[in-house]
DNA sequence: CTGTTAGCGCTTTCAA
DNA sequence: TTGAAAGCGCTAACAG
C-alpha cells in the first residue's frame, strides 16, 4: 500500500468533521448544485475550518488532465520566447490554466526528449523548435498532441501554428529602406539552423528580384546582442548604407559599437531591427523594426491550444479535432530614428522631374504669408511652405526652449535648416540663442562659464512666445517672447518682427527678422564663452544652423574662406553650398550696426551675428538693444559680386514690406525704451 | 466510478503485452535493480511497443510529489525575474524537477492566493513578492511550505530565503561616484511600496551619513525604461552630478534621454544602474552597474528548496528542517563608461598635497627615456610615466588605425592628450593623421571627399607599426611605419622619431617628432576637406587632441585667439589652459619650413601643423616629404614672450638630443629620397 | 526475484 | 438529494 503521507487535509477528513460523505464534499468544492444548503454549508465550513485544499494531483489523476500546459522553448533567456511565455500565461491566467516551462537549452537534440517529458506532466502542448529538423518533428508531434508550434510549419501533420509572417517583415523593411534611397544593403543574418532566418534570407532574396537596383550582402551573425556587436565592423566593411538585422538584440549589438566609434547612425548607415522588444524605443538613436506583438504570439498560442483541448474534451476519443485556423501574423513597422535617408555621398542622381511644381516666384500676386498652424505658424507661398515657427515649448529644457524657425526651405524646396542634430544636439533652426544672459543660457547644451568651464544642467533659461499675431494682411509676424532665467524670473521681454518677402526679381525669397530686447527689471548683461574664457567662441544672438551639403564655402565682403569670415564684420557673408549638381546660398546681411560674425563651415555649418564677440554687452534696465537681420535665399551660387549687390536690394525691399522698419533708420545698438 | 479516458497507455497494458504484473513493469520503469534481465528486457521491449509512457500525475498522487516547483513573480516582463526564472530551471533541470510559472501581475492582493494555488500544484514554491506586505508573508508563508524567498526576509519565521544584499550595492555603487569626485546625488527611485527600494533607499541614508559633504536628492520614479525616460528631466533638474538609478532599466531610460538631449554621459552627469542586465555592456555608454547575479539568485532559490524538500523527504513529518543557511548575494561593482569624474565645473578644490611626490626635474641625472611594455612604449622619467605609444592595431577600421601617443602628461601630472572623445570619436591623443591620401583616409570617421561630401566606410587606410626601437640608450624611438590603403596596398612607408626630453632649465618637458614620409611605387598626392571643396577644413598631418580644460587660449607669433591661429604660419603655437588654480601650456613648434596650423580652441582644443591647408600636396614616386614637429609642454601660463623664447631653446636642444637631427638643418618640405 | 494488493485523493456513476 | 463505491495509473509493502 502507498505511504506518503502527505501533510495535506483531504477530503475524507472534511467528510467526516461534517459529517457527510466524500462525494458530498466533492459536489461542494465543485460548487455543483444539487446539495443541499445547509449541508453544503456545512462542508464549507469544515473545509475552511480544516484548511482544506483539494489536491490537483489526485483531481488530475481522476479528471484525466490537470489544467496546465507545457511551453517549451531553446532559450529562456532570449526576450522572445519570455514574450512569448509572458502572453502565454497572461491569456491562460483567466482559465485557470497554469504554464510548465521547459528550456531545450544547450541540448538541441534532446528537444523532442524535453518536450515529450514535458508534455506528460500537461494537458497539452506549446512548443517552440526553431532548431529541430523537420523530420524530428515530424516523428515528435504525433507523440505530444494536442500541441501547437510557434514558428514551425510542418505540412502534411495538421498541428496548429502560431507563425509571424517574417517574408512580410522583411518586405516591409526593405521598402523602408529603398524608398529612404538605399540601395546597398546588408542582411546580418540569425544562426543558420533557425527556421525564422531561413524565411527572412528568402524574402531578402525576393525583395533583390523585386528591386532591379538592389544589392544585398549578408553577414553570417546569430541571434544575440553579443553576435550584433561582433560583427559590426565586418558590416561597415560591406559599404551597405542600409542594414537588416535579424533581430533587436543584434541591432542593439550593432548600435552599441557603432556609438562607440562613432560612426552615424542614420546618417552614416540605416540600421532596422526585427520584434520591437521594449528596449527597442529607447535605444540611441531609437530602433526601427518590425514589431512582432511577441506577447500576443504567446496569447494566440494559448487560444489554439485552448480551443483544441475544448475540442477534445467535447468530443472525446472522436477523430481528430478541425484544425484551428491559424493566419500568419503580421510584423508591423515601427519608424524610428536609427533609419534615414540614405548618405548624401551614396545617392543616386535625382532626375530633374522632381524638381517640378515649385511656384514660379515670378507670378504676380504671388505673395509669402504667414498663417496660424496646430502647432506654430507657417509662412507659405501659394502652397509651397517656406518656413515654419515654433513655440519650442515641447523642447527639453536643457536645450533652453524657445521658439525658433524649423525647417526653412529655399524655393526650390532645399532645406536650409537643422534641428537637433548630433553635433550640437541643441541647435534648433533658426533662433536667438545667448549661451549668457547675466548668467543664464539661452544657447542650450554646456556653456562656458567663467571660472566653471563648459557646463551642463544649472543655469537654462526659456524664451516664452507670449503671443504671436500675423500683420499687414500677413507679411509680418509679431511675436512677443519673453526671456525667463532658470528661476523663472523674466530677464528680457523681445518684441520679434519675422517678415517673409518674395524677390521674384531675383528668384529668391527673403527673410527679415528684427528683435528689440529690452531689459527688464535690472541690468542685463550679455556674454559668450569668449568672454568666459574661451576666446574664439564668440558665439551667441540670432544663430542659423544649416544642414551639411556636399560642398560649403563662406564669402565676406573681407574675403572668403571660414577662417577669414570668422569674426569679421564685413556687412553681409554668404554661405554657399552644393548639392550634388545643384547649389544654394544664405546671404545673412546685418542691416544696421554691424556685430562680428560667428561662422562655422568646417565642422558643421552656422552662422550668425554674435552679440559678445569679445567684450559682454550691457543693456541698461528700462533701455532696449536692437538686433536686425535680413537673410535671403537662393537657389543658385552666389559669388562675392552678387553677394554685395542682393545685399542691398534685399535690405530695402525687406525694409519697404515693414521687415525692419518698426526699428527705424540704422541707430546705436543700445537705444531708449519706447514703449 | 471515474470515467476519464486517457489517451495514453497505461501500466495495466504493458504488463499484460510482457506477461508480467503491474508491479514489475513499474520497477523496471523505474530502474530498480531486482528485476530478471530477460524479464526486464522483455517489459521494456512491450513498454517500447505500445509507446507506454508513466503518467506523471498518477506516479505524482502515488509517490506523494510531483517533481515540480512553482515560482510565482509580480512580473514576468520584467528582466530580472525572467533571469531568475532561467537560473532556477537551469538548475532544477539536472534533478528533473519542472517550473510552474504564475503571475501575480496586476493583481497584488491576489498574491497570496496564486501563491496558494501554485503550491497547490507542486512540491515547494519559490516566491518573489516584493510589494506584499510583511503580515500578508507571515499568514501566507505556513501554508506554503516548503518555500523559499526571494529577496524578502520575514523575521521570526524560518522561510529560507536568497537576497541580494543591496545596501551593500548602494555602498560600491557610492564609494566609486564620491572617489570619481562627485559629491551631488540623486537616487532615481524604485516603486514606493518595493522591498529592494526600502533597502536601497536605506543604504543611502546611511551612505549620507558616511560622506560628510554628500548630498544626494531623490527623485521618485519607478522599475521600468519608460519610468527612467519620463524622469530624466527631473533627474537633470536636481543638479546632480552623480545618478544612482533603482536599476538599470530605469538606467536605460535615463540614457535614452539624456542622448537624445544630447547631454554627455559621463561628462556631464555620471549614471549608474543595478542589477547587469545583459544589454548594460552595450548601452551608450556601456552602463557602471552593481551586479547582481540574476540567475544565479534563481539558482540558489533552487538549491535552497531542493534541500528542503529533500531534507523532508528524509525525515518525513518530522519536525522542521534546519533553515538552510541563507547568505546575503553581494552585489559586485562593475565599472563601465557610464560613470566619469566630476565635471570640472562642479569639481571642489583639491588640497595641493596632492600635487607632491612629482619628479624634480632639476635633479641631475633624470633622464626621459623609452622602454618597451607589454602594449606598447612607455617614456618615462624616474617612475614617473610621460607618455604611451601605441600601436593603434587595436582601433576600430572606420577610425584608421594609426600608432599614437596617448596618454601623455605633464611633468605635474596633467592629462595632454583626450582619445576618442564624444565629439569626435576618431581622435586618438598625438598621431599622424592625414583625411586623404590618394583618396585614402588615414584621418577615420567621416571625410569630406570631393563630389561626395563627407563619407564614411569606403575608404580608411591603416598605419602599421612594422617595427619599433628605442635608440640611443632610450632617448628616441625609432619607429618605421607604413601607409595601407583600404585594399592593403602599400602607400607610404613613414620613418618616426619621437625624442623626449627632460627641459629641467625650464621645469618642462620637450616632445620630438620628426617624420619622413615616402612614396612608394607611385606618386603620393595628400589632401584635406579644404581643398575637396570646404574651405576652412584643411586639416590633416600631425595632429593634437587635448582634452577640454576650465579655460583655453591660443597665442601664435601673429596674435592671439583661435581666429588669428587658425591658418597662421607663425613657427610657433601655444595653447595655454587652466585647470582650476593650476595652468598648463602646451607648445608647438615647426622648426622646419612652416605649414599652416589648423587650431580648435572653441569646440574642442586641437592643433597641429597642417599638409595641405589649401592646396594638395605630391610627393612624387620614390622622394619623399619630412615632418617635424616639436612640442613643449609646462605646467604653467606662458605667454607669448616666453613662448618665443622657449621656441628657440626647446628645438636646440631637442636638436641636440637627435630629435630632429636625423633630417639635417632646415630645408625644402620636398626633398631627394636617402636611402 | 516476482506477483498481489492496498492505497495516494478525488470524481462520478449508480442506487437509494 | 445523498452515500457508497469504483476507479484514474502508479507505487511499494508484503507475501511468496
Amino acid at each position: 500500500m502507498a505511504r506518503a503521507a502527505k501533510n495535506g487535509t483531504t477530503i475524507a477528513q472534511v467528510a467526516a468533521a461534517a459529517g457527510v460523505s466524500r462525494a458530498t464534499v466533492s459536489r461542494v468544492m465543485n460548487g455543483r448544485s444539487t446539495v443541499a444548503a445547509d449541508m453544503a454549508e456545512r462542508v464549507r465550513a469544515a473545509a475552511a475550518d480544516l484548511q482544506y485544499h483539494p489536491s490537483t494531483t489526485a483531481r488530475g489523476l481522476s479528471l484525466g488532465r490537470t489544467n496546465t500546459v507545457a511551453l517549451v522553448v531553446p532559450d529562456l533567456g532570449n526576450p522572445m520566447f519570455q514574450q512569448i511565455l509572458r502572453g502565454a500565461v497572461a491569456a491562460a491566467e483567466p482559465f485557470g490554466f497554469r504554464f510548465l516551462v521547459a528550456e531545450t537549452a544547450e541540448h538541441a537534440d534532446a528537444e523532442a526528449e524535453t518536450a515529450l517529458e514535458a508534455r506528460l506532466r500537461c494537458d497539452a502542448l506549446i512548443l517552440a523548435a526553431p532548431r529541430s529538423s523537420e523530420a524530428a518533428l515530424r516523428e515528435l508531434l504525433p507523440q505530444v498532441t494536442p500541441a501547437v508550434l510557434i514558428n514551425r510549419d510542418v505540412p502534411g501533420l495538421d498541428v496548429p501554428s502560431v507563425r509571424v509572417d517574417y517574408g512580410a517583415g522583411v518586405h516591409s523593411v526593405v521598402d523602408h529602406l529603398v524608398a529612404l534611397g538605399h540601395r546597398d544593403l546588408a542582411y546580418v543574418a540569425g544562426p543558420r539552423a533557425s527556421a525564422s532566418h531561413a524565411l527572412r534570407a528568402r524574402a531578402l532574396e525576393e525583395a533583390r528580384e523585386r528591386h532591379s537596383s538592389l544589392r544585398v550582402t549578408t553577414v553570417a551573425c546569430g541571434s544575440t546582442v553579443d553576435d550584433g556587436y561582433r560583427v559590426a565592423d565586418e558590416v561597415l566593411a560591406t559599404e551597405a548604407t542600409g542594414v537588416v538585422a535579424f533581430n533587436d538584440l543584434v541591432a542593439f549589438g550593432l548600435l552599441a559599437r557603432l556609438n562607440e566609434t562613432g560612426v552615424d547612425v542614420p546618417g552614416d548607415i540605416s540600421i532596422a531591427g526585427f520584434d520591437d522588444i521594449e528596449l527597442a524605443r529607447y535605444g540611441t538613436p531609437s530602433l526601427t523594426t518590425a514589431a512582432v506583438p511577441q506577447a500576443e504570439l504567446g496569447g494566440r498560442a494559448w487560444g489554439l491550444l485552448h480551443q483544441l483541448v475544448a475540442d477534445q474534451a467535447a468530443t472525446p476519443g472522436a477523430g481528430r479535432p478541425a484544425p484551428a485556423a491559424s493566419p500568419l501574423v503580421m510584423p508591423g513597422l515601427v519608424v524610428r530614428s536609427s533609419t534615414g535617408p540614405v548618405p548624401p555621398a551614396r545617392r543616386l542622381a535625382v532626375p530633374s522631374s522632381d524638381r517640378a511644381g515649385r511656384v514660379r516666384t515670378s507670378d504676380p500676386g504671388v505673395r509669402a504669408r504667414w498663417s496660424a498652424t496646430n502647432d506654430g505658424w507657417a509662412l507659405t507661398t501659394g502652397e509651397q511652405p517656406l518656413a515654419r515657427y515654433a513655440s519650442g515649448d515641447a523642447m527639453p529644457a536643457v536645450h533652453s526652449p524657445r521658439p525658433h524657425l524649423h525647417p526653412l526651405h529655399s524655393l526650390g524646396g532645399v532645406a536650409m535648416t537643422q534641428t537637433t542634430p548630433i553635433d550640437h544636439r541643441h541647435h534648433y533652426g533658426v533662433s536667438m540663442a545667448v549661451p549668457d544672459v547675466n548668467g543664464t543660457t539661452y544657447w542650450g547644451g554646456r556653456t562656458f562659464v567663467r571660472g566653471q568651464g563648459p557646463t551642463l544642467l544649472s543655469n537654462q533659461g526659456r524664451q516664452h512666445a507670449d503671443f504671436t499675431e500675423a500683420l499687414e494682411g500677413g507679411a509680418t509676424l509679431s511675436s512677443q517672447v519673453r526671456w525667463t532665467d532658470e528661476r523663472g524670473h523674466d530677464q528680457v521681454v523681445e518684441h520679434r518682427r519675422l517678415t517673409g518677402l518674395l524677390l521674384p526679381e531675383v528668384e529668391a525669397w527673403s527673410l527679415g527678422w528684427s528683435s528689440r530686447l529690452h531689459a527688464q527689471g535690472s541690468d542685463v548683461v550679455i556674454g559668450s564663452p569668449a568672454t568666459n574664457g574661451r576666446p574664439g567662441a564668440g558665439y551667441g544672438g540670432l544663430f542659423w544652423r544649416l544642414p551639411f551639403a556636399d560642398e560649403a564655402t563662406v564669402l565676406t565682403a573681407d574675403g572668403d574662406s571660414e577662417a577669414h569670415a570668422h569674426g569679421s564684420r564685413s556687412p553681409w557673408i554668404a554661405v554657399v553650398r552644393r548639392h550634388g549638381e545643384a547649389w544654394t546660398t544664405l546671404l545673412l546681411v546685418q542691416p544696421g550696426d554691424v556685430d562680428p560674425w560667428f561662422v562655422r563651415v568646417a565642422d558643421y555649418v552656422g552662422a550668425g551675428p554674435a552679440l559678445a564677440w569679445d567684450a559682454t554687452r550691457r543693456i541698461a534696465a528700462g533701455s532696449s538693444l536692437d538686433v536686425e537681420l535680413v537673410a535671403v535665399v537662393v537657389d543658385r551660387r552666389l559669388d562675392t559680386v552678387d553677394a554685395a549687390d542682393l545685399t542691398e536690394f534685399a535690405v530695402a525691399r525687406v525694409r519697404a514690406a515693414g521687415g525692419t522698419s518698426r526699428l527705424g533708420p540704422p541707430q546705436a545698438s543700445v537705444c531708449p525704451p519706447r514703449v
